[in-house]
Formats: structure tokens, C-alpha cells, sequence
RNA sequence: GGUGAGGUGGAUGAGCGGCUGAAAUCAGUAGUUUGCUAAACUGCCGUACGGGUUAAACUGUACCGCGGGUUCGAAUCCCGCCCUCACCGCCA
């Protein structure tokens, strides 16, 4: 959610950046910032009613321990007339409140000077690639008859077990999960990141917090009888460590990393989109997230972008870093790096990987803080990514790597899986 | 699932109709002092939305889990909801 004060310091400005992201409304700029000075005219005439019923009040308590019920009764009736102006005045304030923030929140955030014009993906900026793209013989075949070859991942198990999308992992292709789960965690925790293992199911609050809720609802699982949502991140519970939080500038920089399953319903997706590890309902990630100074945000983001680079470098994967366009970015980011590796079976490419700073668009519903030098309080930013999301990995892994006898994993992968292949 | 207790500022915890935005202690912070380590003493130390100021000072309103109600006045009384803890039952 941005702050109305960003509308105000430049309101045709920040209606050129939602132009940018390709939103249609940009007109709501103008109704949010009216809807403010209303709300402030009308706390104004609020607060000084509310003032003269205060000290009013005081002056019975002081009547009635004096003994003077006279005077006291002439003050009450007083308070009562006053009372009545009050009601309607709390009633528009509620309401022109509740409307500031409905309006607020269909408001994505804004994006940031160097993310290109563009409404498609096609329109996505090349960064830079790096990797090889192997040369597969004409016998290759894609990942999910790979799969099924070595008996390392069930589909059809999955289908019968809870339905399509929640594939099965059997004996080395189990363990392939848990070597790169557990390789990321290691490469994670060495650069300096806190390994958090959170809850996997979330309450309204959280959920709402770090911007799930009310936007995405239809995305997540959601255990109605106990109004839990199943996490389509990790990001979601280890963002809301801080939620309701002040900070000291001595904390930063906050770094966390996370495994976990994540739950998506992911509706309205077809054909060879879905097909085998493409896209799952419930899949494998392990997620880093940074908590930093606004002055260090960008700075840190350019880290966190290297730092999964170099763990598609390790993983031996040809890789590319996207920055998406205004058209394509999340609702929440204010800049975004994709990561895509290629899929050679298939011969596409496939997201593994978003690096994104929200700037203080998440903390601000999120209410993370910290107190700068100067003693005030100022929203900190945030930003995530995957470190990695599995399936397309393994994927890939799978596709680049297959020989006539077998596959050869990355020598990165080895000593965790307990061996050079499958 | 049953029974009981409770939710107060960064933490512990007092308050149980007006003198309480909230004691006290701890932590934090600025300073004074003693030769270091350390200790003692003194000041400061909640958040949000307003007014005010170059910036402060100062000042209005709200907030003691959340939402209602009673009252001139509620952290304090009443109702509903949420959550936590303890014991019992069940269970990995």
C-alpha cells in the first residue's frame, strides 16, 4: 500500500508511473487525495468537540467532589447537546476513512525509474545471460518422460493421492529435492542469512499483510473451518516476523532465508504451460528476504540478484536475468528480476527466480519501522526472492543433463545427493 | 474436546469508574563521577492522525487484544468475538 503523502508531494507524477505499470485508474489519485483532506477537515471538527467534552467532563468530576450537583447538571446537559453534534460527524469519518482505504489499496506500487515502458512479457528487458545451452541429441526427451524413465517423480500417483498438480517424488527423485533444498539453505545461510523454518498455513492478518490478501485471494488454500490460508511462499510467514515492529538502524540488514512448500491454486492455466514440473500446485522453494534502510535498498537488490546468479552458476544451468517491464511487474514491486533457465527438451525458457524490492510498499501495511538518526520513524524496505523455486530446476536438471546412460548432476549437487547421477 | 486463568508500553508487571497515556523494575539512550574492567548517580525514553514552528518547544484527538454498550466521564463496569496460558482427555 503506498502512503497518501507520496500522492500528495507529486500527484501527476505518480500518475504517470501507474501509467507505466499499466494501470487504468489513474484518476484515483486524485479521489484518494481528496478523500484525505476530507477525512482531516472532519477529524479537525471532531477532535475539538471531543476537546470541549473532555474538559467538560473533567470540571463535573471536579463539581461532584466538591458537592455541587447544580452546577454539574448545568455541565451535563451541555455535554449531551454536544454529544449529538458529535455522533454524525464520527459516523463520516469512519466512512471517508474506510473509503481512503479501499480506494488506497487497488493503488499497485509504483515503479522504479529503471524499469523499462512495456506491457508484455515480450517487452521484458534482457539483462544478460550466462551458461551454456547444451546440445541434445535427437533421442532427448522432456523432463517428464525422464521422470517416469528413472521412476523419479509420480504424476499420476499424485493425481490419484489429491489431484493434478501435486506430483509425487519416489526414491532418488526425493532426494534430489532434498539435496537442493539443502544445498540452497547452505549456500543461503553462508552469505550471511538466518534459516527460518515458519509455520505453513497463515491467519487472515498475515496473509494481508505482506499484500496476499485482499488481491490475491483467489490464488490461495484456504482452511475455512479455522480461516487459515495454505502459503504460496515462504515470503508470507517470514515477512510477518516483523510485522508491527520498530526497528533500530543498528538491526539492519535483516536477512532471512526460508524453506518451504508452496500452495498455489493457480487457476486458468492449460496445455504444455502445465505440463510435468511446468507448473504445480504445490511445489519445493527455499525464499531469501532482506529487511534494509530505504538509502540501501537498490544497493542490496543488485546483491541479492548476484548472489542467485551464482547459485544457477553452481548448479551449472544457462541461464537469464529479465527486468520485466512497468506492464508484466507484480502488483507489490517497485522492480523486478526474473530468472529463467532454459529448458532444453523443451527448448524454452523457464522462471525459477524473482528478485524484487516492494521499497516500503510492503512494510507500510505491514507497519515494519525503524527509528533513523533523527529520531523519526520511517517505513523500512523489503525485498525477496527465490533461492530457488525447485521444480523447473529440477527440470532442467533433468533435460540439459541426460545421456544414454543416465543423467550427470552438477558436481555442486553430488556430495548432497551421494552421488554423480541418476 | 472438557475445565480454569488471563490478554496493559521493548520486557516483567501495578492499576480495577474522574487525580492514569498509564506506577515500579529491567532493558535502551544521553550525561556526571571513580585509575581500567565494572559500578553508582542524574535526565530522557510508546504509536497514529491533526494544529503549531525554519526546525524545535508547545498543543488537540485516539489507542491498555478486537468490536459494541452503559456513563457527564471507562484500561477499570456490561455484552460479543479473537487469541494465549495451565490442567485433564486424545495424539505425532
Amino acid at each position: 500500500m503506498l502512503q497518501v503523502s507520496v500522492l500528495k508531494a507529486a500527484p501527476e507524477r505518480v500518475k504517470q508511473q501507474l501509467k507505466k505499470k499499466n494501470f487504468k485508474q489513474p484518476e484515483l489519485v486524485d479521489r484518494i487525495i481528496g478523500l484525505d483532506d476530507a477525512r482531516k477537515k472532519i477529524q479537525a471538527g471532531y477532535d475539538e468537540i471531543q476537546s470541549k467534552i473532555n474538559t467538560a467532563s473533567k470540571e463535573i468530576g471536579m463539581m461532584m467532589g466538591k458537592g455541587d450537583k447544580a452546577g454539574a447538571e448545568a455541565i451535563k446537559m451541555q455535554v449531551t447537546a454536544w454529544k449529538l453534534e458529535l455522533e454524525p460527524l464520527r459516523e463520516s469519518m469512519v466512512e471517508t476513512e474506510k473509503q481512503l482505504v479501499d480506494t488506497l489499496i487497488l493503488l499497485p506500487n509504483l515503479p522504479a525509474d529503471e524499469v523499462p515502458e512495456g506491457k508484455t512479457p515480450e517487452e521484458n528487458e534482457i539483462v544478460r545471460t550466462g551458461g551454456a545451452i547444451p546440445v541434445l541429441g535427437a533421442d532427448a526427451v522432456p523432463h517428464w518422460e525422464l521422470a517416469t524413465r528413472y521412476n523419479l517423480i509420480n504424476f499420476e500417483l499424485g493425481n490419484k493421492i489429491t489431484g493434478s498438480g501435486f506430483p509425487v517424488y519416489i526414491g532418488k527423485g526425493a532426494k534430489l529435492q532434498r539435496s537442493l533444498i539443502q544445498f540452497f539453505l547452505d549456500f543461503n545461510t553462508a552469505a550471511g542469512y538466518t534459516e527460518y523454518l515458519p509455520p505453513f498455513m497463515v491467519n487472515a492478518e498475515s496473509a494481508y499483510a505482506t499484500g496476499q490478501l485482499p488481491d490475491k485471494e483467489g490464488q490461495m488454500y484456504h482452511a475455512t473451518e479455522d480461516n487459515l490460508y495454505l502459503i504460496p511462499t515462504a515470503e508470507v510467514p517470514v515477512t510477518n516476523v516483523y510485522r508491527d515492529t520498530i526497528l533500530k538502524e543498528s538491526d539492519f540488514p535483516v536477512k532471512m532465508t526460508a524453506y518451504s512448500p508452496c500452495f498455489r491454486r493457480e487457476a486458468g492455466s492449460y496445455g504444455k504451460e502445465v505440463r510435468g514440473l511446468n507448473r504445480v500446485h504445490q511445489f519445493e522453494k527455499v525464499e531469501i528476504i532482506q529487511i534494509v534502510h530505504p538509502e540501501k535498498s537498490y544497493e542490496v537488490l543488485e546483491e541479492m540478484v548476484v548472489h542467485v546468479e551464482k547459485l544457477l552458476q553452481r548448479l551449472e544451468l544457462p541461464y537469464r536475468i529479465l527486468r520485466l517491464c512497468g506492464g508484466d511487474m507484480g502488483f507489490a514491486s517497485a522492480i523486478t528480476y526474473d530468472f529463467e533457465v532454459y529448458s532444453a527438451a523443451q527448448q524454452r525458457w523457464l522462471e525459477v527466480s524473482s528478485v524484487s524490492n516492494f521499497e516500503s510498499f510492503q512494510s507500510n501495511r505491514l507497519k515494519c519501522r525503524f527509528k533513523g538518526a533523527d529520531g523519526k520513524t520511517q517505513l523500512v524496505h523489503t525485498l525477496n526472492g527465490s533461492a530457488l523455486a525447485l521444480p523447473r530446476i529440477v527440470a532442467c536438471l533433468l533435460e540439459n543433463n541426460q545421456t544414454e546412460s543416465g543423467i550427470v548432476l552438477p558436481k555442486v549437487l553430488q556430495g548432497y545427493f551421494g552421488g554423480a547421477g541418476i
